[in-house]
RNA sequence: GGGCGGUUGGCUCAGCUGGCAGAGCGCUUCCUUGACAUGGAAGAGGUCAUAGGUUCAAGUCCUAUACCGCCCACCA
């Protein structure tokens, strides 16, 4: 049986939880024990970049994940938490482009085969970090099981999914306007597009009408693509610009003849009330253009730099092309004037570069089909989101009216290509296997698609394509449904409703059953974490460096309510680190006192005869907190469990019941020192099963300390719950606590000098009994003199020169002559009456008012008992001030 | 332009189905007592953003308003 000594004062995480881990891993305990008579519970990891490295957005996910999992896996379910990466096509490609960069290459130099060669040997340099990284976080992932959005496998889950949206029709090839990053030189969704509101300028530009009779002025924010314009259109309705409908303008600078047209989507208010029409590079005019059979005019290379199509513009970058056409305008004396004007400019999300709407051939796939049982999916409950306010954000954002083809190609090299062949009659092939001649007219003169799958297209398979569809495996008939989908709210669209959506298409089940979304992490003035805005707190592994994992999950969960972002703040994360190393000491101190024969935890303490007040006390507390957590947890509340668990622990079991209990374990009494020696060490031991989803390291580390069956905590059986309190114990030791924090304030405020013992003599009324059994407790937590404690039922007559206070319905005096201030004293007490007295009434009143007749029968009961005992204390208080005014 | 969230002690935030306002940090006073100074004891500190309404009862429900933040959106 290890000693107290052997442990050390200070807690020390740093060595215990690497070797924890490292312990938990190599006994397979993170692999599921498959039972197909139960219910698995079964999570799948959100995959972290291969390349990245671990931010607070992991820390989150892997907290409330590990929490779940660890929950779920002691309850005895077979248990799941798979693990795994995401190929992260443009980021992971800009990586690379950027290290081959220091080797003064580019990706085109090396080409295609040889780049994506240097990409997979980067991954498999550096892909170990991110899952290395996790592990110092305590992620009881099973790594057996884990996954690459590029294995040979989910490729294939890839392909399948794509031949199947191409044979239904829902997916489809063509050219469309669509938002292209002219850095990283590829399409981007939508919803890869963060928009800015910016400080930027709006140019009245003069286009000179054919027949010379005057011009008419157009306002744009982006000069430049007046080189595509095709069209000027004004209002229908327009009475300033009616007669120039149907005439033609001149484009200056190219001279190209443009029509003036009539559309109502025109906002006369709007600058001059005519616009220019540039069908080719902005969606409004591509609107246009297709109504009004413009032609489209494309002026862009794939850089953003003007084409060939742009006359003496041509070569130039965008924004020099624009300064150089303004330039012009005003030496022509066709630039009318500049105002400023604010604008919402679309952003990479990748790399921050300013989006351009160009038209560009491009796959999509079909939204709206898929949306429509996603949305029935939640609204019909089959899927749960938590915190539920989401539900309307989702819906909002797959409604038909709203919703939008997906651009799924991207022109990149590092992906799941397009499993799309071309013939040289342009036919298409589409087959889950390469094929060798074209589908329709045999030729086998083939070449695939040059482009790339969106990375979110192969998430959007991960809870189905991780276990092994479209193969009808095992592990996909057992564990799929998965069960939690846990993720940050900012990756709702992304990816949650598109593994909705691609969950439904391709097995007809719902990929989980309940989505749990976590805020974000920001820095403690409330700013957002950035790679631009990095510091120090920013990297989780210097703060696990310095306050352990344990601490950092603590933090997470107790500083965080569903769907609420959290604000970093270390010293919250060193207050998580104090709080395991009090749970530390508190077990220093149950080891210290075991004994030489500690029972088997197994007995039920709860029914042993002769347990003490204390005793019966925390057991009872225990019980309720047993039940409180599974609550919470099952709701998903888990600040509140974690500050439940700490309350208890702390203040509960270290501050009263750890200090009441020294009174029995410094005792004679031998049978009643063996209750408290196993009290101590089953509230303990089931308090660490219930924390262990929060702090695994240092409940396993004091676990393996205490007497013990089983190999691990982590696999040890989660507290039955469902066991009554025992109200008159918590009732009679909460009056045991209230005596000795009336008579510690009365100490205080009177300056006895900490180590003074005092009398005290206490008028106790039915209590009596009750509390003539505590009397060595409230000596030793109180500090008094046992010798001169007198417990009385009724006190005649009151002692004089005492310190009078009333608990409840019961009197305490502290007859310390010497200290006594009368005025002081009285005064105090007069206070206390008239703060009694003013209680007395509210609860008068109220209870004279509809309150007594309308209120539930219970509140109403509550309040007559407080009445009741708010008249005894103004009595007694009265009785008392009478006393002191008569001792003058 | 639509939608969502926030506004609670000096600071950071909890408060589930309405029933006498909570925590941590910070602050004040005291304590190196035998688990723990990463600690213990006692305390001070809030008209729950504002204005109405529903109710016996509102931090909690409803309606406006004001700030702050976020998401979505093709007005040049």
């Amino acid at each position: 049986m290890p000693k107290s000594n052997e442990l050390p004062k200070a807690y020390n995480p740093r060595e215990v939880e690497q070797r924890l881990y490292d312990w938990w891993e190599a006994q397979g305990f993170f692999a599921p024990q498959i039972d197909s008579s139960k219910k698995p519970f079964v999570v799948v990891i959100p995959p972290p970049n291969v390349t990245g490295e671990l931010h607070h957005g992991h820390a989150m996910f892997v907290t409330f994940e590990d929490l779940l999992i660890r929950w779920h896996r002691m309850k005895g379910e077979p248990t799941l938490w798979l693990p795994g990466t995401d190929h992260a096509g443009i980021a992971t490609q800009n990586v690379v482009e950027k290290a081959v960069a220091k080797q003064g290459k580019t990706r085109q130099q090396l080409g295609r085969e040889k780049f994506v060669e240097i990409v997979w040997e980067w991954k498999a340099e550096y892909g170990g970090i991110i899952t290395a990284q996790i592990r110092r976080l305590g992620a009881s992932v099973d790594w057996t099981r884990e996954r690459f959005t590029m294995d040979a496998q989910l490729s294939r889950a890839v392909r399948e999914a794509f031949v199947r949206l191409y044979k239904k029709g829902l997916i489809y090839r063509g050219p469309r306007l669509v938002n292209w990053c002219p850095r990283d030189e590829t399409a981007i969704s939508d919803l890869e597009v963060e928009h800015e509101e910016t400080q930027g300028k709006l140019y009245y530009v003069k286009y000179p009408l054919e027949d010379g009779s005057g011009f008419i002025t157009v306002a744009t924010t982006r000069p430049e693509t007046m080189l595509g314009d095709t069209a000027v259109a004004v209002n229908p309705n327009d009475a300033r610009y009616k007669n120039l409908i149907g005439r033609t303008a001149i484009l200056p600078e190219l001279g190209r003849k443009i029509p003036i047209i009539a559309d109502e989507s025109v906002a006369m208010e709007f600058g001059t009330g005519a616009v220019k029409v540039t069908p080719a590079h902005d969606p409004t005019d591509y609107e246009l253009g297709t109504r009004h059979n413009l032609a489209f005019i494309n002026v862009m290379n794939t850089d953003a730099s003007i084409n060939e199509n742009g006359g003496v513009y041509a070569g130039l970058d965008r924004f020099v092309a624009r300064e150089k056409l303004v330039s012009d305008l005003r030496r022509d004396g066709l630039l009318e004037k500049i105002e400023e004007h604010t604008l919402s400019l679309g952003h990479c999300q990748r790399c921050h570069a300013i989006v351009e709407p160009l038209i560009s051939t491009q796959w999509f796939v079909k939204m709206q089909p898929l949306a429509e049982p996603a949305i029935e999916a939640v609204r019909s409950g089959e899927i749960k989101i938590v915190p539920e306010r989401l539900n309307k954000i989702y819906f909002q954002w797959m409604d038909a009216s709203h919703i939008r083809d997906w651009c799924i190609s991207r022109q990149l090299w590092w992906g799941h290509r397009i499993p799309v062949w071309y013939c040289e009659n342009g036919h298409m092939t589409c087959e889950t296997t390469d094929p060798t001649r074209c589908a329709q007219c045999d030729s086998t003169n083939l070449h695939q698609d040059e482009d790339v799958l969106d990375t979110w297209f192969s998430s959007g398979l991960w809870p189905f394509s991780t276990l092994g569809w479209p193969d009808e495996t095992q592990d996909l008939k057992y564990l799929y449904p998965t069960s939690v989908l846990e993720t940050g709210y900012d990756i709702l669209f992304f990816w949650v409703a598109r593994m909705i959506m691609m969950g439904i298409e391709f097995t007809g089940k719902v990929p989980f059953d309940t989505v749990y979304l976590h805020g974000l992490m920001r820095h403690s003035d409330g700013s957002k974490m950035s790679k631009s805005n990095f510091r120090v707190g920013d990297n989780p592994l210097n703060v696990i460096a310095e306050y352990s994992s344990d601490a950092l999950r603590f933090f997470i969960l107790t500083s965080s309510s569903p769907g609420n972002d959290v604000r970093m703040n270390l010293d919250k994360v060193a207050d998580a680190r104090n709080f395991a190393n009090k749970i530390w000491n508190a077990a220093r101190f149950v080891l210290a006192n075991l004994g030489d024969t500690p029972e088997s935890l197994n007995h039920p303490f709860t029914q042993r005869p002769n347990l003490s007040l204390a005793d019966r006390w925390i057991l009872s507390r225990q019980g309720g907190l047993v039940n409180t957590i599974n609550r919470l947890f099952e709701e998903f509340r888990f600040n509140e469990a974690a500050q439940e668990i700490y309350h208890f622990l702390w203040d509960e079991y270290c501050d009263w019941y750890i200090e009441a209990s020294k009174v029995t374990l410094n005792g004679e009494d031998e049978a009643a020192k063996q209750n408290t020696r196993g009290v101590l060490v089953q509230v303990l031991d089931q308090s660490l099963r219930l924390l262990h989803p929060m702090m695994p390291f240092v409940t396993e580390e004091i676990w393996q300390h205490l007497p013990h069956e089983g190999p691990s905590l982590m696999v040890a059986e989660w507290p039955r719950g469902g066991q009554p309190t025992n109200e008159n114990a918590e009732k009679d030791f909460e009056r045991v606590m209230s005596i000795v924090r009336a008579i510690r304030n009365a100490r205080s405020e009177f300056n006895v000098e900490p180590a003074r013992r005092i009398p005290a003599i206490i008028a106790a009324s039915e209590h009596r009994d009750s509390l003539e059994t505590q009397r060595e407790v409230l000596a030793f937590l109180a500090r008094l003199n046992p010798e001169q404690l007198e417990i009385h039922a009724k006190l005649e007559p009151k002692p004089e020169q005492a310190y009078a206070l009333v608990v409840e319905d019961l009197e305490i005096y502290l007859p310390l002559a010497a200290m006594i201030d009368l005025e002081r004293e009285k005064a105090r007490i007069a206070k206390e009456v008239d703060k009694a007295r003013a209680e007395l009434v509210r609860s008068e009143k109220m209870l004279d008012s509809d309150f007594a007749q309308k209120a539930p029968a219970e509140v109403v009961q509550r309040e007559r008992e407080k009445l009741a005992s708010t008249r005894e204390r103004v009595a007694k208080l009265e009785e008392q001030l009478n006393a002191l005014n008569g001792a003058r």
